[in-house]
Order: C-alpha cells, then structure tokens, then sequence
DNA sequence: ACCGGCCCTGAATGCGCTTTCAGTAAGCGC
DNA sequence: GCGCTTACTGAAAGCGCATTCAGGGCCGGT
C-alpha cells in the first residue's frame, strides 16, 4: 500500500486529550481510569482508528498470524487438512496464512521464507516433501534459525529429512492393508496409477503396496506402474495410457482418490464399468467419494484430524527432548467400486 | 513469537563491518561497490539473516501479502475460486493471506479488521453476503477507512450494498436460464433446495427462477421451497425431508452443486433413481460434478476466473469514476441428472 | 597543482507502537 | 495536618529497517 497517511495512535491521543501511552493502555484493556478510557475509546471509535500490526509486531506485542503451506488448495486433500487447521486456529484466535505453491519447491521455500520475515509464531507444512536432497537441504536450513528463533514447525504428510513435530498417515501400512483386501476380494493382476516419483508420499504407498502383493507371491511389472500427476486429469491420463495399451489387470489402484475419480471418468468414457469390468481403488478418502457412483473402496484417512493435530502440536510446547510424531488413519474402506472375483 | 533475539541487519553491517546503510543497500540491490557488497551477502549468508518484514513495511517499504476471505475453504466452490486468485498473485509475486469464516459475519468483519492492521495492499471478499443490514453497513464502516488509506478491495459474487469492484456471477439470468431449460425438458412439478434466506445468492437464484417460472404459469408454493445450510448434508437433509413429505415434484434445484450432490445421495438412498424417479439440477459447476454418475445438470460458473478477474481488478487501478462490475457466467449445461419428460 | 563535481558511504531520523521509568496527585494512618 | 504508600499518567526509549543528508575520496578539467 502507498504511504498515505493513516490514523494513528497519536492521532488518537490527541484527540481524547491525553498522551500517547496512556491511549494505548486504554485501547489494550489495561488499568486506565474509566474517564480516560471512554475518552480514548470513543477518538478511536470516531476516527476509525486501527492500530498497525507492524508497528505492534515491532515494539514487541507478538502476533497471531500462523502460516499453513500446501501443494495446491484446489485439491479436496488439501482443502479437508486446511479446514481441520482453520477449526483449531479459530478456536485459538488465530490467522491463518494459506499459501499454494503447485508443487513448485522453490515457491514452496520462498514462502517459508516469507513467512519468516513475518515472523510468523508457527509455520505447518503439509503434503508430502521432494526426495531431491537438495531441496530438503535448503529447507531445513531455511527452517533451522527460523526455529531457533522461537519459531514453531509441524508437518502434516512429510518427514523424511525434516526433524520437526509430524502428523504422518499410515501411508505404507495402508496401502498394505489395501492390497492384503484387494487380494481378499481375489484379484491377482493390479495396476497401479503412481505419482510424481519425487514424492515421498509415492514412495511410501507405493512401496506398501508393492511389497505387500510380493509376499502374495505377486510381483508388480514396471509396466503395470503408471506415473502422472497427483490430479484427476492426471489420473484420467494415466488410466487412458493403461487402456491404449491393452489392461490386463482387474483391479487399478490409485495412490490418491482425486486420480482414482479421473481413472473412473476415463473408464466410463472407454464404455467399461465400475467394477463390473474393472475395480478400482484409491487413497485418502477425500469427502466426495462416498457419494460417487459406485462408491470408491480407498485408503481412509481423518483428514480434517490431520490438520487439527498439526496445528494443535505446533500450538503446546514440546516438552519431550524428541519431537513428536502421531500417525493416523490407514485403515480400508472397501465401497462398491471393487468387485469380489470368484 | 517470544522476543527472542534475531539476527537483524546490524549483526550483518558489523559482521561484514559496514555500517547499518550500505548493508541495507547492499541487500536491496542499489548501487555499492562491488566487493563491500559481496561482504555485506556473504555475511547475510552466514548468518542466515532474514530481513523483519515488519520492521521494513514500518519504514516505508510496501509490503506483498494480499488477504482474501471466504466463506469456506473446505467447499469446492471457494477452492476453485481460491485456486483462480492464487494463479493470478502468483504470478504478481504476491503472497496469499486465505482466511475462512465459517459464515459467521462477525468473524468476517474480524478478519477484515486484521488485514486492515496488516496493511495488506488488497482484500478479496468472495462469497455472498448477508442480507442482514447491520452487518452490511458495519462491513462498509470497516472498509471505508481502508479504502480511503490507498487499500483495494474487490469482491466476488456478492454486491448489494458494498460499493467496490465486483465481479458478480450471473445468478438471477443463469436460474432463470435453467428454470426455462428444465421446463424444455417437459418438468412442470418442481422443488427447490434452497440455503439461508440471509445470503443475497439465495435471493438472486431463487427470484430468478421462480420468476421465470411464473412467467410460464407455474408458482412455486412455499412447501416446494425448502432452505438448508449450503453443504452436501444441508442438501441430504433437505431432501429427506422433501421425500418425507412425499415429494410430487418431477425436478429438484438445488441452489448449489454442493447441495444438489447431497440430493442425489439421499435420493439414491430412498432407493430412487437420479434422473428416472427424479430429475436434480445444480448450480456453480464445480469441478466434480462431471464425474458424477450421473453428471450434473447445472448452471455453469467459470469458478477459477472468478477468482482471477477479482484478484486482477484488485491489481489495477479504477481509472473510471464508477465502480467496475464484471459478470461471469450462468449458461445452463444439460448433463444426465435430468430425463426428458415425453 | 588546484578546484568543481560526482559517487559512494555512514550517521542520523522516523515509521507507529509497547513499555519502562520517573513523576505527580490522591488516599491513608498517625 | 504531615509523611508515606498507592495508582495513574506522561515523557522517552527502542523494536529493525529504509532513507535522507552531509561528508569524503577520487576523477577530470584547466
């Protein structure tokens, strides 16, 4: 904003005729006599005054903006975190700050940075990191004096290099459970819908899954492993790739349920059905795929939890000398979009 | 955050032995010899210095972070129009500030109270506003002193009575688009789920349609009309109810895709068939709805966009003595959620 | 060799606020 | 009625930074 002139608070001083620290006692609720208070309250009131939050950051009041990074705000995952952690800093009087940094690490540093400037009293980064070392180096070197600073940090969905407070899903237990159902239901010949390998989320299902139909005797082909982004386009891609080449298998795992919707769209538009001529299965148990048609069988996670306790981690001091890690959900849900093989 | 000690520009000048000015031009670019200004970076570096952001939009440096408020970051719909304002400030270099009221006004007009102390250079205010005219004119109390500070304010669906750049979906032409599109189809029997009467979206997509219903001879009666929170369970509540009645419509509005997905759900689960049994329309086009089975009919709103003129309007100066108003939307799309009666 | 002018540096000022510190008026006991 | 405590108030310092202003080194011109 341009330097105009605001009102400020010897503004208000002046005009209720006192000076300029007993206006602000007055206006923070401090012992004033009553007179003096109304004085300085009604200036206030009649040159709509607002204090300056800089100003007041800078001389020492802390303030109450907490920062929250994610992927993208658009994607049902984030937004069901974020609202869990907008219900906690709502109960706690708190701003919050949400950035969107569509998967780009260098925006995703830059706003931590940023947030840093603002001396944000706490900073929750969720979804998953980068596996490019690189990368989490130069994040943790951003959040290292950031933290010695007084600063708080917590991770949702995120922890590989991180040394901070994490709220992490049982990615990899879940997508075991997951194949251990799928298996129950007597599928034998899986496909499955990745992401961008660089995810650690990615590495983590993946790899719970793949290792879990191993001890099935079941080995997963490279070639039944499609990468895409994490986005229903990028699910209705991968799945139209799938279909090009010819589908062997009977049941399509998704390792998010947003690319799990897209694999159903790009099913439906082949003329195959769900499940009749093939299951699917995702992960997350994102709010909307309950009221799909058919129901998605996935990987439930609490998502507005997540948030919550992130939030609620980076809010209580930790008085332990390691930092806290809570794993949640994991546990399969299996709906009507997988069929029982005979 | 505690009043810890940071690392502030003084260390940096002392370290690298400058004094406090050149180190401050050092690291804002401006002209210093080359080698003072390589000291004056390495020191920074080492120190792992981070400007006060605080400290430097006091001194006059304007600062980058733009506040918008909704009325729910969990709802597709604001994710969308979330999604649109990001791409834009990103693109502008700006920092987002998202906050969520929940629909409480009082917690609305907190939040614009902190962005004003923030001297954010912009607010975005997206989401209808309430009816109710104590909180209008408290909103206009509160944004007036910000406008008039240099702030830009721009809002998105939302118009009555605040006076600033707005783009507006079109909600009265695009209801009454529908109502003359369902009628199309052969419906003469409708409902319509409807949200809180306080919302000035209720009031324009429900006059809209029943308007043009009326102009074919239909009324809607007031037992045809039922309101609901705007939430997929506002819409399953509201169209139990419906049913528990005993529903004699052919086609149900909802006023919002949210609700109307809630709808087909409660009707799936009275074991009637969406659109055989019933017809159901929606309103917004969020991104799901296509993948629905069946898709929605609805009306269509260019959601990202929405975001993206508001966030543009925001960015530009008003050369013009009026304000700017933008309206976006309202085509009716036909999807399978509503038969063609014979 | 001397002076005017230019460019860069450093000391100092102020942004708006909170908070300490000292000072003054009022209230109390004796 | 005097001295002392108590209770507020007001002046002033300082948070960290950008920026203005004045001073000093160095160049070229004469």
């Amino acid at each position: 904003m341009q330097p105009r002139t605001h009102v400020t608070l010897e503004d208000v001083a002046k005009a209720a005729e006192v000076s300029l620290a007993t206006a602000s006692r007055a206006l923070n609720g401090m012992r004033v006599t009553p007179q003096l208070r109304d004085r300085v309250l009604a200036a206030a009131e009649q040159l709509a005054y607002t204090p300056n939050a800089h100003a007041r950051a800078l001389a020492g009041a802390s303030h109450r903006t907490v920062g929250v990074i994610c992927h993208d705000i658009s994607d049902p995952y984030f937004a069901a975190v974020a609202g869990g952690v907008m219900r906690v800093a709502g109960d706690n009087d708190l701003l919050v700050m949400l950035a969107s940094t569509f998967r780009d690490p260098e925006r995703e540093i830059a706003y931590v940075s940023m947030l840093r400037a603002e001396r944000a009293p706490a900073i929750l980064l969720t979804g998953s990191g980068f596996e490019d070392p690189r990368w989490e180096r130069a994040m943790e070197a951003e959040l290292k004096p950031y933290l010695e600073g007084g600063g708080r940090v917590a991770v949702v969905s995120r922890h590989r290099s991180l040394k901070v407070d994490s709220v992490l899903p049982e990615n990899r237990a879940g997508a075991a459970a997951m194949a251990r159902a799928l298996l129950d239901l007597g599928h034998r010949r899986f496909a499955v819908l990745a992401g961008p390998p660089a995810l650690t989320t990615v590495a983590d299902r993946l790899g719970g899954f793949r290792d879990e139909l191993k001890k099935a005797g079941i080995t997963l082909a490279t070639s039944d492993i499609v990468e895409a982004p994490f986005t229903r386009d990028g699910g209705y891609g991968a799945m139209t790739e799938l279909l090009d080449r010819g589908l062997t298998a009977t049941c399509v795992f998704a390792l998010t349920d947003v690319m799990a919707i897209g694999a159903c769209a790009a099913l439906r538009d082949h003329g195959l059905s769900v499940p009749d001529d093939v299951s699917v299965a995702g992960f997350d148990d994102i709010p909307i795929v309950r009221d799909l048609t058919p129901p998605l069988t996935t990987v439930a996670l609490p998502l507005p939890q997540l948030g919550e306790q992130a939030m609620q981690m980076a809010l209580t001091e930790n008085t332990g000398r390691r930092r806290r890690i809570v794993r949640l959900g994991g546990e399969v849900v299996i709906r009507a979009s997988t069929a029982k093989l005979v």
